[in-house]
DNA sequence: AACCAGGACACAA
DNA sequence: TTGTGTCATGGT
């Protein structure tokens, strides 16, 4: 019953779209597929007519926990049909239809975007690439021949030094990342825990972490635990909701709060992803080189 | 060569 | 409450 290859059937899924928004880092297009890492596994996928195809490296009896990553069980029709009826959420989703989120591990998902701060997306990726290859333990890809790195627990971060943190170019972000880290390694902060909390509280918690604010909480918030009401808002959301939805007047931060928590609905961090990802590839060449 | 990037933080007005 | 400087690093 063990095998390393499976089929999951779904509709409505851009693969690429999804591994290339922004809330993933670790995935990377090699020979017509998307290869990258899912807590310890590393994962091959490729999108197929009516569903994806993944491969492990070693083969497991129980597929629940990368169907849970990729949150193929959602139907999208039922989150789109939440969204405002407006010409911009319009555009956003026609721009990009099947862009997912993903239910990513807390503790990479935190430390990943302490790490994002005013860096652009291939720089988070080299960090992170420099972080795991130095850190994270070593974990056989495709049965063997290749190696790729889990991300570093926060113990093995806790006991780094914030210069090494700094030789993976990470700058002013070492200190945040490496207190955050001991925090978690000490037990003093419970990450697992914030999965009961209500949204509030678990925000309150992260952004009490050093290095994390209002943003990279709600990024974690979304990403990580679900909170799909959770609205990151970074310059290029704001630049949306600027231009999209305010072109004349600027509302003050708490009244652009209100606005984008009462007008996007229950999945509003789901339409923010629609909005971040229209945003950041409008007008541009689609990234991925041979895509059907 | 200026400018900017999925910000946070301390501090001023 | 709202505005400014600072913090690294690399690409356009």
């Amino acid at each position: 019953l063990h095998s390393s290859r499976i089929f999951i059937p779904v509709r409505d899924y851009d693969l690429a779209a999804t591994l290339q928004s922004g809330q993933a880092f670790r995935w990377r297009w090699t020979a017509h597929a998307w290869e990258g890492m899912v807590g310890r596994q590393w994962v091959r996928l490729c999108q197929q007519a009516g569903g994806l195809e993944a491969t492990v490296a070693e083969p497991v009896a129980n597929w629940s926990w990368l169907r849970d990553y990729l949150q193929t069980d959602v139907d999208l029709d039922d989150v789109l049909a939440t969204f405002p009826d407006d010409e911009p959420m319009r555009l956003a989703v026609r721009h990009a239809r099947g862009l997912r989120l993903l239910r990513q591990d807390p503790w990479e998902c935190l430390a990943s975007f302490i790490l994002s701060s005013t860096k652009r997306i291939a720089q988070i990726q080299q960090i992170i690439g420099l972080l795991c290859e130095r850190f994270g333990e070593r974990v056989a890809a495709e049965g063997g021949d290749r190696i790729w790195h889990a991300f570093p627990t926060p113990g093995r971060l806790a006991a780094c030094g914030e210069l090494e943190l700094r030789a993976c170019k990470m700058g002013f972000r070492a200190p945040g990342l490496l207190s955050t880290g001991r925090l978690i390694a000490s037990g003093a902060v419970d990450l697992d825990g914030l999965r009961r909390q209500s949204v509030d509280r678990a925000r309150a918690e992260l952004v009490a972490l050093p290095g994390v604010g209002r943003k990279i909480a709600d990024c974690v918030l979304l990403f990580a635990y679900g909170f799909e009401e959770a609205f990151p808002v970074d310059v290029w959301v704001a630049k949306a909701l600027r231009e999209l939805y305010f072109p004349r007047r600027k509302p003050s931060p708490p009244g652009l709060d209100r606005f984008v928590r009462t007008h996007f609905g229950p999945h509003a961090g789901f339409a923010q992803q629609y909005l971040f990802h229209y945003m950041r590839t409008r007008g541009k060449l689609d990234p991925q080189p041979d895509r059907a």
